[in-house]
DNA sequence: GCCTTTTAACTTGTATACATATTAATGCGT
DNA sequence: ACGCATTAATATGTATACAAGTTAAAAGGC
């Protein structure tokens, strides 16, 4: 039998929380509060703040609390851009390294047609998941999925507000499907770098409404 | 004043032993016995235990016990490969966006002369380090870094068991430098490849006489 | 009246005691 | 004699009590 961890729990569901945007940047998260919350003690509470630390989705605010990690747009710049360039690294080596069959699957995902926008999310996600597996570099899939998570809290959103992205996005996947079957490793990541910076723009629009708690992070100079 | 938390001494004393070759991979680190090495409690261990497990540099083991992280050659195979991309994407980056007072700086690393293998170390992350900072992507910078501490315990030895390679590679930083220079994003992301893949090539061949402890991983077949 | 200093409250960091699970050894049964 | 089951030992997981540091508020001096 598996052995249900709490501290794993925790961690799962406080992560759920602040990528589904119920956590806002910059939330407290008082190790005693969240122990009541649970109804645990602080012990596994920490272990969980701690190894989300690790992953960068909370980070130490004053007094050493933990509170839910803040990005400047600069930050959400690098990040994105880190992302797309991994991703287009990803569909370069996808183009060079996917089996026909894998290929034939990754066409049957953009296939599939969706309506709703909770559908195209898991599409979009599938979609991803299938370039980072076809790029056969365990450490790469890793380091997408992590950089995933870290900046879903701002991307999650963006279907839901801007219904002309869906379509846009949609044809941006069938154009690198189309470098991936022609084995065009260039123009895949080129078009990949794209597809990423249009989501980013999508974010950077969607900043302003979402105000961060407490006091703002240092008020990053946005980069000419 | 700084607050030294006893966790983060422990901390950084185990990566540096690991990351020294001191603890080999495999190695166990029962807490117990780490508390009573340290002369602190279990509590501070575990933190620093699970700090480092969410950065890699150890796993768990039976009994779900952490123990010093094992590679199989495939993951080797991958860490490498996904540091030398990413390296090389910041090299393209940083052809584009370096000023010139941080070409000058960079030429200036390489143009001082060292004998020792331990000069040459310190001389070459110098250079790495310059590049990553021209690259100006705080978060490709910080992949980097983690993706460097974690190979470090595979490279560190190479120097002073292959002499020939430090002058190659060093051959190798200086044909990076001139595309830098240049501006040439392409060539300087093509050399840097070229010159992770060599260095990748000298850890493989070392592999075999550093046995890990302990049942070895999941004997990955090596990709033909 | 304002600034400084001290003190008190609240938070996180650490230690220890207890619960629980996994492993290995031992004994019994076939 | 071999195998299975039971039990004991040792590790990690959790809870709680205590220590220490930081912040904020309040009181006193200039």
């Amino acid at each position: 039998m598996s052995a249900p961890r709490s501290a794993d729990q925790i961690h799962a569901t406080l992560s759920a929380q602040i990528v589904a945007g119920q956590l806002r940047p910059g939330d407290p998260l008082g190790e005693a509060a969240l122990a009541e919350r649970f109804n645990m003690s602080r012990t596994p509470v920490r272990e969980a703040l701690q190894r989300m630390a690790a992953e960068g989705l909370v980070e130490r605010g004053a007094r050493r609390a933990f509170i839910v990690r803040r990005m400047t747009p600069a930050d959400l710049g690098h990040m994105f851009e880190a992302l797309g360039e991994i991703e287009a690294l990803c569909a370069r080596l996808a183009a060079h390294r996917m089996t026909p069959i894998a290929r034939a699957q990754l066409s049957e995902i953009l296939a599939a047609d969706c309506h709703t926008h909770d559908d195209y999310a898991a599409l979009n996600r599938r979609f991803h998941d299938a370039l980072r597996l076809g790029a056969g570099n365990q450490v790469l899939s890793d380091l997408l999925a992590d950089l995933n998570r870290r900046t879903l809290p701002w991307r999650n959103a963006q279907f839901h507000s801007n219904d002309g992205r869906m379509d846009s996005s949609r044809r941006e996947h069938h154009a690198i499907l189309g470098a991936i079957v022609a084995q065009d490793g260039d123009k895949a990541a080129a078009l990949m770098r794209d597809h990423m910076a249009g989501s980013l723009a999508v974010v950077l629009r969607m900043i302003a409404p979402r105000e961060t708690k407490g006091n703002p992070p240092p008020p990053d100079h946005v980069t000419p």
